[in-house]
RNA sequence: GUUAUGUUUUUAGAAAA
């Protein structure tokens, strides 16, 4: 039962998950437990619809069934996920209250976990670490998730030598003779820790991202030296990173690896492989490689849909291309904002104003809001195809749905004036977009 | 198959001049 619910939540399709969930149908044997509303929560928490997922919990206390763990860090996950840091916080507050002191559910790793991400997802760090410390106040020990979270969110801010350094006290921990009160984390965060791959997967990527692939590819022995196998995520990044750097020899023997290790390539691995290869024009290898997953029986996200249809319009199948959306919308897929900006550019691209019209109409129906990309796709669409005025008017249209334009909606727009013999207008841009302080290349 | 299956935290791929 708890099983179904959760596919239904994952779904979104919340009407049947409560019915099952209240039994309302008066047809199911077992009854519902926290796991059951715990799982609903999630769900509910998933599609941003927090408000739900209290009024459950209200509805488990009229119950009488007992909250767990899973309860409140689902509800620290879902207040982290609409921005709402400190209403997570407090949970974590009570949870580890003096009120709560017998008896009660103590606030635990997990949670703190959470929070921890939560707080480096919005760039502050250093409540981050401020959190670890009060973590282990409360009696709570850091994990190599705790570490992971921070390492990894020290690089997303492109502190990668803290980011080293933490994971070298992460395997100091292990060793007892390294305490000696020096670094500052170490000696808190008690012992028997390992960097996992995820650590690497981190410290890998970010390098990757970085065209430092040398020192990516370093890790990356180094991790196998050190008995950590690395999984679809390393070589999927690995990938990643040699085939942006233009490395299709390695990447490929690479992929060959992984395969014999016994690690199956997945949606990302592929996805990989063929946006490299349509955006290098071998249009039928990427084609080939989309088939082989249909036969290996891995399924299309949206990330992939994205991917191709991208690059058929790249390659000039544009019919295709729209095929492709056709085939996810079919497929019950979702597409999201990029999958919309990839469409529409597409369709700029081609010089089908009208279509892409069409679609942005679709988009607002479905509630996804353009962004500056999709504006600037657009704007630069009308440029192209010598229709300036359009161009202009999708441009205070932006403006006054409160999106910003940037460097490239700029000088899109400055590329037609100057085209269409309006040198002042042009002028007029450079100097609005300087007041604005967007960096002018 | 019963230190079995289910709910919570960290890492990889996609769009514009």
């Amino acid at each position: 039962k708890n099983i179904v619910i959760h596919s239904l939540c994952k779904a979104g399709d919340f009407d049947k998950a409560l019915d099952l969930l209240r039994d309302n149908n008066g047809s199911c044997d077992f009854e519902s437990d926290v796991v059951s509303y715990n799982t609903v929560i999630w769900g509910f928490c998933k599609h941003g619809l927090l408000e739900m997922g209290l009024g459950l919990v209200s509805e488990m206390v009229k119950r009488g069934v007992e909250f767990d763990n899973f309860t409140f860090n689902i509800l620290m996950k879902g207040y982290c996920e609409k921005g709402m840091l400190r209403n997570a916080e407090l949970v974590m507050e009570m949870l580890c209250g003096d009120a709560n002191r017998d008896g009660g559910i103590r606030g635990d790793v997990v949670g703190f976990n959470t929070l921890i991400h939560g707080y480096c997802k919005d760039g502050k760090v250093s409540n981050g670490f401020q959190l670890m410390e009060s973590m282990v106040r409360a009696g709570v020990l850091p994990d190599v998730v705790t570490y992971n979270t921070l390492i990894d969110s020290l690089c997303e801010l492109g502190d990668f030598d803290s980011a080293k350094i933490l994971m070298d006290e992460l395997l100091e921990c292990n060793d007892s003779r390294a305490n000696d009160g020096e670094k500052r984390y170490s000696l808190v965060s008690g012992v028997g820790l390992q960097a996992d791959n995820i650590t690497y997967n981190s410290l890998i990527d970010w390098c990757g991202k970085k065209y430092r692939i040398e020192e990516a590819l370093a890790m990356y022995k180094e991790m196998i030296a050190k008995g950590i196998d690395p999984d679809v995520v390393t070589y999927s990044s690995v990938i990643n990173a040699l085939l942006k750097s233009g490395r299709l020899a390695e990447a490929k023997s690479l992929f060959h690896e992984m395969v014999q290790e016994g690690v199956d390539p997945n949606h990302v691995t592929y996805s990989t492989f063929v946006d490299y290869f349509f955006k290098n024009r071998s249009a039928m290898v990427a084609l080939s490689l989309q088939s082989q997953m249909v036969v290996r029986g891995i399924a299309f996200d949206n990330v992939v849909f994205t991917v191709l249809i991208d690059g058929l319009f790249k390659v000039g199948r544009a019919r295709a291309a729209k095929d492709m959306f056709q085939n996810l919308l079919d497929s019950n897929g979702q597409p999201n904002q990029i999958t919309y900006s990839a469409l529409i550019d597409g369709l700029c691209k081609i010089g089908d104003m009208e279509g892409v019209e069409s679609v942005l109409q679709q988009m607002k129906e479905r509630n996804f809001q353009p962004n500056v990309v999709t504006y600037s796709s657009i704007i630069n669409g009308y440029v192209k195809s010598g229709m300036l005025e359009a161009a202009i008017n999708v441009m205070f249209d932006m403006v006054s749905h409160d999106v910003v334009p940037n460097a490239f909606t700029y000088s899109a727009l400055i590329d037609g004036c100057f085209k269409a013999g309006t040198k002042d207008i042009a002028e007029g841009l450079f100097e609005d977009m300087k007041f604005r302080g967007v960096d002018e290349n």
